[in-house]
DNA sequence: TTCTACATTATAATAGTTCTAAACTGTTGA
DNA sequence: TCAACAGTTTAGAACTATTATAATGTAGAA
């Protein structure tokens, strides 16, 4: 919930220029009390929602790129058609709702912290991400 | 490690027709001593070093399909441009080398059982699923 | 203000996957 | 045994998410 100084101050800390553009994107990303998971699609509908001035798809594909190498977004491994992108870069797992095709924040406090006793030699790790994958029950 | 004609029994057992490009299809997935990860792709040159009579990609598609849904293959979920499958079946869980693009088994012994305290109401889980994403260590 | 590197854009290209519809084949049961 | 049928294979087209291209526009420095 910031205003618009101080995206353009954030964009420009972390070398990206503040155009308006990504002033905007930053706007519909992350003017809202609570994170959320999008996919490039959904991205465009809100955008074009909130905005006359329309952006183009290749710069929303650019910009969640840039935002995602500068970690403002996470992109989360679901295999699926179309990359799903989320707001929230804090440590935190998922629910997939494979029904309604619907990703669900796993709050951290309720998942005990995953135990690898084993490692690759000459690598590290970058992450460690619980899927749980959920359906209706019908039984 | 099965012979031709347990094959033939496995895919008529689970309402498969056993055709020849099926038959050949299971010797490659399966017809190994260790379990593997592949991409269709991948499985495609697979095939094709171990057959003269080529199989056509939709029928490796087909294919594919059919042994996932009838559970004799899992797709790894991988944000990735395409599809990564595995013959392990077991539970188990993976590392994804990002520098390499290589999916690698964690043996489940090497795992502790991940809890999660947090049920969605009227969903079942189906999975749980922990990608370990690594990458070279340069430090 | 001028200059330049960076950014946006429309559009084409790419690539994995699915669809189509015609030809083929395994199985059944008369 | 073999005709009939449902299931399967196939080549190629279609589809769709994503990336590349290259021309135009713009933010910021000097
Ligand atoms: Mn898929
Ligand atoms: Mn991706
Ligand atoms: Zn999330
Ligand atoms: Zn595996």
């Amino acid at each position: 919930m910031l205003n618009n100084s101080q995206y353009i101050e954030k964009l420009r800390s972390s070398g990206l220029r503040p155009t308006k553009q990504r002033i905007k994107i930053c706007e519909v990303l992350f003017n809202t009390q609570k994170t959320f998971h999008f996919t490039i699609n959904e991205l465009v509908k809100r955008i074009s929602k909130s905005t006359n001035d329309k952006i183009s798809l290749a710069t929303v594909y650019n910009t969640v790129h840039a935002f995602k190498n500068k970690g403002y977004l996470k992109e989360i491994p679901i295999n699926s058609d179309q990359s799903y992108f989320d707001t929230n870069t804090s440590h935190h797992h998922h629910f997939y709702d494979e029904t309604q095709k619907d990703l669900i924040d796993i709050d951290d406090a309720d998942v005990e912290p995953v135990k690898i006793n084993t490692r690759i030699p000459g690598k590290k790790i970058k992450s460690v991400e619980v899927l749980v994958k959920v359906e209706d029950d019908k039984s």
